[in-house]
DNA sequence: GCTTGGTTTTACAACGTTGTTTACTACGTT
DNA sequence: AACGTAGTAAACAACGTTGTAAAACCAAGC
């Protein structure tokens, strides 16, 4: 095994304790010592054991990213941004799957791995009120995503109805009255597919048109395959829509994939628009318009509530941030 | 913080060895000495202290996986079939990003984390054969790709010599005779692109078609822009290719909207096959043909070789484990 | 009653690290 | 000459856990 501090102490011929000092930069250390010691550390190859860091009350600089499904872009875009933000707050992130409530519950509730992180951001998926309230780990806890409890945790997220909204009123000032919606979860209440929805019905009811109910289309998850299931759906209608909105960009190409199979023009025929602003919605033909969060700001404001609640501990007063989002207009609502 | 394993002892009335007996299924415990042990494990929320039991000298049960850009759709994709499978091992799986040489470096031959986890898996990008060599840590590592050096280091990879010339073959049979590149990598040597340019250059000559360098596209890094940009430049030749193998499927990606943009019909003038296999490439217009290597098989091999040198030791002989591919025909070389 | 042998429980040490306390040195001040 | 004081170094304890070894208990056999 590696070099432990004791063997560099032996090497250098000081005390355990005077290679501890050296290494955190303790002030008093003569400069004969500090240089006897780096030397010995140097060629020992030393490297601190974390496990002893941290068992000792110190930090591991770990912090973890719970999210549901790491292959979906969204998610791995996200995570890439985490782990390179983190770098300045001197983090490495562990990225974990949860796929569904049971892994998520395990990881937030039973905090499987909570004495080798210093901290954790979860995206919650499946995850309830209720869940997150009887969570017992001490860990702290960043959630991204709406509010969901009373419970004193901080979280990030955006304005979904806003974003919602937006795109649905972008789709009504291209003129297109007769607007689809793919990705309800009328199951599930409270979470992000009902925060879309509410902002989809908003956009309707402020251009005076009619909810209908049938142009609504659920999807179970949030894959290529269920929007381009979905669309078929809606193109079996008797009175297809003009315009859909979908609730994420993944189901927006998935729509996109049927539409050209049945031969629609987009967005002659039909115009489309996703959410998450994705980079394969760029390269998509024809390009998809979307609404895009801005990444990079959910990454820093989340790391940096978490730092805070590392160093304030517990007691902090829970604070939530919100990172702002815009709208790309390309192909698939724009010109061809 | 939560109860260590002191307070529940003191809870049950036992010593610490007797609560750690209980934990740990030892065989000499009476039964009412367990029950009452359990009892005080439950009511105080008992979890144990990884760290503690690591620095003990046992096991975490994490392992990590280092890629070099987790939100490349190739790495993403089998970074989910890693954490997946490592369920099958009792792992959870650590992901990291490398993003190039230093960080990979960092992770490799430093182990930072080392302390932490049981084994690494690590994709290495710009990792060279000496970083390798040279590396100190004696954490279990298995790499994923060529074998690049002697040292005694276990590998899992697909045949990428084959795959190339597989898809090379696929345009060939075609009837295409000026075949294009892209993605290249001259300055660096025995990498992927080395392969499977030589898989490339094997195809041909087995047809009897003469390499012509100027229809082999070099990409910096593989992103759909890289790819966007030398299809381009191919284009701009006086005598453009009729086909094109393009080292990952983001390349062919680019090239596709490239292709798109400047009015050439694919295939009809060009035909275009990409390598990975991502989900995305089945739901773009015109959908990709590709080469898809068996990420499930390259995680359960990689995950078995790093379990069997955990569990073996440095001793054991290093070993080599081989994924298959297969060549997937859609429409960007097939009937549109 | 006392050894024997097996079962059950416990004390102790150790893993590698760092905060706290203590000890020593050299210097300048009374 | 005795006395701080500041700088430097080291001894010790502790974090939570488990392996080792020893101790305590119990029943059976003499």
């Amino acid at each position: 095994m590696g070099a432990s501090i004791k063997d560099v102490a032996l090497h250098a011929g000081v005390s355990v304790k005077t290679v501890s000092n050296v290494i955190n930069d303790f002030p008093f250390v003569s400069a004969a010592t500090r240089a006897k010691v780096q030397a010995a550390l140097d060629e020992l190859d030393y490297r601190p054991n974390l496990s002893a860091r941290l068992l000792r009350g110190g930090r591991t600089g770990v912090v973890a990213l719970a999210v549901p499904e790491i292959s979906a872009p969204y998610f791995a875009e996200l995570a890439a941004q985490f782990v390179q933000q983190a770098k300045k707050h001197g983090w490495t992130v562990l990225i974990d799957e949860t796929q569904g409530a049971k892994d998520s519950e395990r990881i937030v509730l039973d905090g499987i791995k909570s004495h080798l992180i210093d901290g954790l951001i979860v995206s919650p998926l499946a995850l309830t009120a209720k869940e997150i309230e009887q969570r017992r780990d001490r860990t702290p806890l960043v959630l991204l995503g709406e509010r969901l409890t009373k419970a004193p945790v901080d979280h990030v997220s955006i304005d979904n109805v806003a974003g919602a909204t937006a795109a649905t009123a972008h789709l009504l000032a291209l003129g297109r009255r007769r607007i689809a919606a793919i990705g309800s979860q009328p199951h599930i209440s409270g979470g992000t597919a009902a925060l879309r929805l509410r902002g989809f019905r908003a956009a309707l009811r402020t251009a005076r048109i009619r909810y209908d109910a049938t142009l609504v289309q659920p999807a179970k998850s949030y894959h290529r395959a269920d929007g381009y299931a979905a669309m078929n759906q809606l193109l079996d209608l008797p009175q297809p829509p003009d315009a859909v909105f979908c609730f994420n960009d993944l189901l927006a190409i998935g729509a996109l994939r049927a539409l050209h199979e049945r031969g629609r023009g987009v967005p002659g025929d039909v115009a489309v628009i996703g959410f998450d602003g994705i980079e394969e919605g760029d390269f998509h033909t024809p390009t998809l318009s979307t609404i895009r969060p801005d990444r990079a700001e959910i990454a820093r404001l989340a790391l940096a509530l978490l730092e805070r609640r590392i160093d304030g501990g517990a007691s902090a007063s829970p604070q939530e941030g919100y990172a702002p989002f815009e709208l790309l207009i390309r192909q698939s609502t724009g010109h061809p």
